[in-house]
DNA sequence: GTATTTACTTACTTATAAGTAAGTAGTATG
DNA sequence: CATACTACTTACTTATAAGTAAGTAAATAC
């Protein structure tokens, strides 16, 4: 080991999913990671042989993030809400951070770019969240606790796509769209909005 | 000409469209262009000089297509519904049909990749859309046609957001994500639901 | 009927992409 | 202390990217 305890591997994919989340999958290059921490392409090789195995291991890392809040099902009202916040939290932090993207918006518009692997993580990660937000929808809805009309499984989805295309939308339009969004998913679900 | 009437250039365009949406911006080539067209690269930078030229085009076409719909306020609550019918047609029809994403997404995606041209030819389209959408939903809420809370403008952003969002999440998980979207945003303003 | 313009092709250039084979300096193992 | 492994670098290959300069055949203009 060069460095006394060897984080290039995590250097690397650190850097490459912060590529990824800004030039997408196809506008980034081993270069782009190599040369900012100084470090030869070959390095990179070495850890992910393939660009492919670099971006499957991305999606891996963010769909592990993500079970942080996911994994736990609520059991009444209470928990429900604190659990849609957490997700309201974590969305808003990544989104007026740096206007990065979501990794699942990437995956989407460079689909046919990414290996089969790489879309079966991208399929996993959709089939948790809304498995999850269903879920979470359905107990606090139960409880009095948010209001929708329809399915649970409907209102989980069309939550998740107006946060992903809320931060597409800020990025190539006004930045402050994010959070109009953000604040009408709030009010739709008869939540505070403060 | 070699061509009867050139429609070489025209050609470009819809395969350029049709790649820009399946591959992002910085995922095709001027090769995935000319060859199925049986043209060579050169034909291309002739009719578009570099390919930021090329991603302008489409976006403006783009606009153009759009404002068919966007272009005309509604006078009343009738034809409101309408034209927010008209809106959801087309983007149902551009889901359905192959699978393709909204140039939208792949500017956002591919936002730093691609020319201060386009990025501007972005907020433009972002900024027709959503003036235009904000005046069909607060006079059809006036009219009692539309039931929402909040601002309409917020709506508005709100609704644009699930669309292309929903494109996304159907292209990564399940193809029905998208219309399960589209029924939940019916839902949510009070329309009926087939 | 010559001159110019249009719409290309041919043939290239320069840059950069992902990927690899072989070598090497430290680290750990027996 | 020798061997093997880890974590790289050096130096390359092959492919492909966008872009260009020069040539050309056909249509149009005068």
């Amino acid at each position: 080991m060069r460095t006394e305890r060897s984080d290039t591997k995590s250097k690397i994919l650190n850097r490459a999913e912060d590529l990824f989340r800004q030039r997408s999958y196809s506008g980034f290059s081993y270069n782009d990671i190599a040369k900012p921490l100084g470090i030869k392409n070959a390095a990179i090789h070495y850890h992910f042989p393939s660009k492919g195995d670099l971006g499957v291991a991305i999606i891996q890392r963010y769909r592990r993030l993500l079970a942080r809040v996911t994994r736990r099902s609520p059991q009444n009202g209470e928990q429900a809400r604190q659990q849609l916040e957490a997700l309201f939290d974590f969305e808003s932090g990544l989104a007026t951070r740096d206007r990065r993207v979501c990794p699942l918006a990437v995956m989407a518009t460079d689909y046919v770019n990414i290996t089969p692997a790489m879309q079966s993580e991208g399929q996993q990660l959709v089939q948790e969240m809304t498995e999850w937000l269903t879920q979470v929808l359905k107990i606090g809805r139960d409880d009095g606790t948010f209001h929708f009309e329809g399915q649970a499984a409907d209102k989980a989805v069309a939550i998740l796509a107006a946060f992903v295309g809320a931060r597409q939308i800020s990025r190539v339009g006004r930045n402050d769209h994010f959070s109009s969004t953000v604040t009408q998913i709030r009010r739709d679900l008869g939540l505070p909005v403060e």
